[in-house]
DNA sequence: TTGAAAGCGCTAACAG
DNA sequence: CTGTTAGCGCTTTCAA
């Protein structure tokens, strides 16, 4: 079987390889009946054009490069998924790469990426980005972590939060605990002034818990669970009657710690997560989350790489809602 | 900043772009002091072979193509993370896809990659695998769920699941139950077989439950649940006191389902999953499962691949040994 | 609208 | 050991 070339096209259809081409990318300048023709023998052929013979006059790769912190969080692998989904619909397929959240790890893959000539790349930040130079020249968006001066994606941390807090609010719970994501991280902050907002304008004048009950933490479950041993382990009147983690997994080890001390949930203790991910469905008792919008965030991605959608401002992120999933973690809160 | 090319290079350091290339490609012929004139330009100028170039004429795209079911699964999250490791270290970079166990889908994807012309496939099959035509003439490693006639690399599942009865038997459960994977599945097979064989070997001649203690499931928490329901709901005394689950996600739903009959986990029953997923950690009580070795999996299929390794008979392919986790879902069954 | 022809940037003979 | 040179398979002017 002696590879089919454009030529074979070519010459079995009786136009020349420009011809072929011009099929080939749509050109508007062809004859319906020449057109229909030459992808007749196309597809009688099996013809298949050569991607890299293609790029390399095209400087057109329909290769995306997406780099994440860790693929094994669920948070992530739905988004490289999602992406995958969009792309594939333009013909674009994707190429995946892990930093650890190691910055020099982190760069050499930019750098593999950019010297592959994808033609654009989706980027998930390390949690210490501040190092980090992005290549000019090749389009990049990022995604979740925002970077403050690179256009970004993301969903709206500030007023998901709200939501959880707001639902705990009305279940009338008052000492509301708060896990919060790393120090330094965008998203982390956001989602905790989320909390602060909520917290400080219900606040009756200041009866809220003093001092706050906020436990800084990684996104991680061991994390989510020794910052749930810290807000718990204190007498029961100042111990917090809900939680908010920043993050499922942090709120799944709250659980854990919680089991462990003996505090039922929902009865004793209220606790809502982040991010929504498959897992907070498989939790006993179901995780009550906010959710968020993962598939919107990546199509959106994939869009603005494929100038389907205008480039966000470099300082005014595009922002998707997230949305309250209510599981059976909660519950009013039991009268002191 | 007008691109480097091969010819700047090697303009500047005084040689041909043969000579430059074949430093690009370590060819042995090239002195050492050349070499290192070479490396220096090009270190300096920033220079970056255009990877469509380099294929188009060597054939070969330092990529690997991975398609599998389902990214949102952790258990093949884990292994395209692996397999990205263990490819950058070759220099290789990693193009995901997901079939979505939908044939039709699997078979374009396939097809997409091999008219990118990808160097190798790996491929965890969709569990209905018996129409799909694997492309001649590309290497593909499929993996995981095993395909007759292809070489495949996989976990011994076999002996894997009797790691886990064997561990259920020793505890002194006789009434074992067991939850398969679909029906058709290779590894779905494989697993009940070990489980069959684990429970005839010890059988005292006959004195395990009869009618058998099995339910058929996909692998995911849903099936999970109803397995564990189907097998749960029953008088006491012919309930099993132990269920093995093919997958952590079904032993997790199988959890659940004691959990709603009132069963206490462990104390009335024990629960053993298979695969290690970090998920397996997380829940409460913490699963004790069989561990499959992903990286080493991951790691073999990229050797393979890259002709570091010996490619698999078709009829005899790689298996790694699963080991055992303890959690806390198991424990000597109550006396009745 | 279509054909002819000139490369894209690199690798791999083939000489020397 | 190194330079020269002929393309890889396609896209894209430039003419016709």
């Amino acid at each position: 079987m002696p590879k089919v070339g454009i030529r074979d096209v070519a010459k079995l259809a009786g136009v020349s390889t420009g011809t072929v081409s011009r099929v080939l990318n749509e050109h508007p300048s062809v004859t319906q009946e020449v057109r229909a023709r030459v992808s007749g023998i196309i597809k009688e052929l099996g013809y298949m054009p050569d991607p890299s013979a293609r790029s390399m006059r095209s400087k057109v790769s329909r290769l995306i490069g997406i780099v994440i912190p860790d693929l094994t969080n669920p948070f992530f692998s739905e988004l490289v998924q999602s992406a995958e989904q969009a792309a594939a619909k333009h013909g674009y397929n994707i190429i995946v790469m892990t930093s650890f959240d190691h910055p020099a790890k982190e760069a050499d893959r930019i750098g593999q990426l950019t010297s592959r000539k994808v033609d654009g790349i989706i980027l998930v930040p390390s949690n210490d980005f501040h190092t980090l130079k992005l290549p000019k020249g090749l389009p990049i968006v990022v995604i979740d972590r925002l970077m403050p001066g690179y256009s970004g994606i993301a969903s709206d941390h500030r007023s998901g939060v709200r939501l959880g807090i707001d639902y705990l609010l009305k279940l009338g719970h008052r000492r509301i605990g708060f896990i919060s994501g790393p120090e330094g991280s965008v998203p982390a902050n956001d989602r905790l002034r989320g909390y602060l907002d909520a917290m400080k304008q219900a606040g009756d004048g200041g009866r809220l818990a003093e001092p706050p009950l906020i436990a800084e933490a990684g996104f991680d479950y061991e994390s989510g669970r020794s910052a749930g041993n810290y807000l718990l382990a204190r007498a029961r009147h100042e111990r917090p009657t809900a939680i908010f983690a920043s993050s499922d997994q942090q709120a799944i080890g709250c659980m854990r710690a919680a089991y462990d001390l003996g505090i039922p949930i929902p009865a004793a203790l209220s606790i809502v997560g982040f991010d929504g991910i498959p897992l907070s469905n498989m939790t006993i008792p179901r995780l009550t989350t906010v959710k968020q919008p993962i598939p919107k965030i990546a199509a959106a991605a994939v869009a603005v790489l494929l100038n389907e959608r205008p480039v966000p401002d470099v300082d005014d992120p595009v922002l998707f809602a997230c949305e309250l999933a209510e599981g059976e973690t909660t519950a009013a809160p039991q009268p002191d």
